[in-house]
DNA sequence: CTAATGACCATTA
DNA sequence: ATAATGGCCATTA
């Protein structure tokens, strides 16, 4: 574990249930503002599983990627009682502030 | 050391 | 609205 997908880890457990945050904001709550494309590759190595990876999402409010596959990743976030629509979310409405 | 690889982002056309 | 573009950065080979 390096030290920076610790902090990701720990900005990524920060997130309520029901809300989801972005990767940009990840990278900018870590301290490292332009390291989204990082945070991604941290995710997708890993496979944190004691995380709510699923709650984190591209800036656009689209899905993103997930190592398990996006089906699941939109699944889990419905159970939450995120709002898809059209494959997209409402981040002024879901999206969290870390 | 260099080069390649992504669960990305913002801008531009 | 969509598509392409250039940049960005931690990790790994």
């Amino acid at each position: 574990m390096t030290s920076f997908e610790e902090k990701v880890c720990a900005a990524i457990g920060k997130i309520p249930r029901g809300k989801v945050a972005t990767y940009a904001a990840i990278a900018r709550a870590i301290g490292r503002p332009r390291a989204a494309r990082a945070v991604g590759n941290a995710l997708n190595k890993n496979l944190f599983k004691s995380v709510p990876c699923h709650r984190v999402v591209l800036s656009t409010g689209r899905l993103g990627g997930y190592a398990r596959g996006t089906a699941v990743k939109a699944k889990r976030l419905r159970g939450e009682g995120v709002l898809i629509r059209n494959g997209r979310i409402n981040l002024n409405k879901f999206g969290f502030k870390v």
